[in-house]
RNA sequence: GUGGGCGUAGCUCAGCUGGUAGAGCACUCGGUUGUGGUCCGAGAUGUCGCGGGUUCGAGCCCCGUCGUUCACCCCA
């Protein structure tokens, strides 16, 4: 029996785990900087609060969550986003009780029983923020902003951003009897007048042809909004420009959330293929309430770490000299060896990353791997270095070697390391 | 969940109308004393995804299954 991983699973193991690691970080710096705190929360939760949350009519919850019965017959739904385990994680510790707004991000895996697709994996990696308890529109464009900026710092270029308002309660309300009198009078397959039963904004998101041009003159969302939701959408969209944040509205941006509310938007890479958000989020102004916290707003964000990558090898933007090593160590013989790890050790304490040749393998061959490993200096270490007490630093891409006692190898590769 | 493509060495793939497997890259060793990136030589590596069927004989045909990929759907 050979084992594969569960269908559909994405996975990172060198040489491409490295460019993962660096796109997340890319994603998480921003936000960082903007004074977000850790939530480090479990990939399980009770089922109920998925369904409660997300909500009982979307896809997510009727067709694509991990649940399963633990050993105390509790139902256990593995986490297919992450906005509302946060939220209970928030409420439950009184993460509310402070100054407002609060303001949280987290990273880590996801789980959805979809069909693989390119760039859609039943388990994928997230990393999203929720600042909660005002509604104050400069943090919808502040929250916006995060994640632009974390897409620039991967270098993505080929990118835009969507948004829309989906209103209050009220507005969405009188929009849904006007779009699903609208929709009845049109001639539909039983599919997707189900579909439309469920969630009548779906057909909004349809690719046929011929369903995209008989909603061309569906009434949108946007023509329904109350007063007050209409100035909080124009605040957001002030501030953008004030950020130099370009953005389309799309009156016919779909979410399968049921929680979101105002304030919406999606990033949506031009390389991808049908699978093209890289990131979205929006406001979600009752769902604190919904799961039993006190009536605080909110508004948050999901990125595609998965995406993100995907998306960075598109526009061939990967950087990974970031992880190139400064020395290589080959030691040849036992004494040699025990000088090398000691040198290695103390190397790394000081920050400099240093790799040794193991396996007793001859010069050629610790230069071939040193050489394949990019690393920047290379010093063998040797009866002769041992007796002289002095040994070659070679520099790989010059090909220059300086003779270095011992003694002096420490402070001398720092100082050339970190030209100080 | 629905539909199409694909599944041969670590990777990318070749394998003609069925006769029990090959290339390039990568890997290991070597090209005289302990120094890489080029070049040359040698070597190792596969239950041809898995199970069944047809056949004297299947990597090639048929069925199933698993995986993968693209699209629908959905979304990160």
């Amino acid at each position: 029996m050979r084992y594969q991983a569960p269908k559909g699973v994405s996975e990172y193991y060198p040489p491409r785990s490295r460019s993962f690691e660096w796109v997340r970080q890319c994603l998480l710096a921003p936000i960082q900087r903007a004074g977000y705190q850790l939530l480090e929360l479990p990939v399980f939760e009770d089922t109920e609060l998925f369904t409660r949350g997300v909500g009982a009519s979307t896809d997510v919850v009727n067709k694509e969550m991990y649940t399963f019965e633990d050993r105390g017959s509790r139902s256990i739904t593995l986490r297919p986003e992450g906005t509302v385990g946060a939220l209970r994680s928030v409420i439950e510790h009184g993460l509310d009780k402070g100054s407002l707004p609060a303001k949280f991000y987290y990273s880590g895996a996801f789980f959805r029983a979809e069909r693989p697709q390119a760039g859609r994996y039943r388990q994928f990696y997230s990393v999203g923020i929720e600042a909660v308890g005002t509604d104050d529109p400069a943090i919808d464009a502040e929250v916006i902003a995060i994640a632009d900026a974390g897409f620039r710092n991967i270098g993505l270029k080929q990118f835009h951003l969507e948004i829309t308002s989906l209103g209050d309660r009220e507005s969405r309300a009188a929009h849904r009897i006007d779009l699903k009198k609208f929709i009845a009078q049109l001639s539909l397959d039983e599919a997707t007048r189900n579909r439309a039963e469920i969630n009548p904004l779906r057909l909004f998101d349809d690719k046929r042809e011929e369903v995209r041009s008989a909603m061309k003159a569906a009434p949108v969302l946007l023509d329904y909004l109350s007063h007050e939701s209409k100035t909080h959408f124009e605040a957001v969209q002030k501030y953008l420009k004030v950020l130099n944040i370009d953005y389309v509205v799309n009156p016919r941006m779909v979410r399968g959330l049921d929680y979101y509310t105002g304030t919406t938007f999606e990033f949506v890479h031009d390389l991808l293929g049908a699978q093209s958000g890289i990131g979205g989020g929006g406001r979600y102004d009752g769902l604190m309430e919904e799961i039993g916290g006190s009536a605080l707003t909110g508004i948050g964000f999901g990125l595609g770490v998965d995406r993100a990558l995907l998306a960075a090898e598109a526009e061939g933007v990967v950087d990974q000299s970031a992880f190139l090593g400064d020395l290589c160590i080959i030691p040849l013989g036992d004494e040699a060896k025990s000088l090398a790890l000691q040198i290695a050790h103390e190397l790394r304490s000081v920050s400099v990353s240093v790799e040794i040749a193991f396996g007793d393998r001859s010069v050629k061959s610790g230069m071939k791997s040193a050489d394949k490993s990019g690393v920047k200096y290379v010093i063998v270490l040797g009866e002769e270095e041992l007796q002289s007490g002095a040994a070659e630093l070679k520099e790989m891409s010059t090909g220059e070697a300086t003779s270095v006692t011992l003694s002096s190898l420490v402070p001398t590769l720092v100082t050339t390391l970190t030209g100080k």
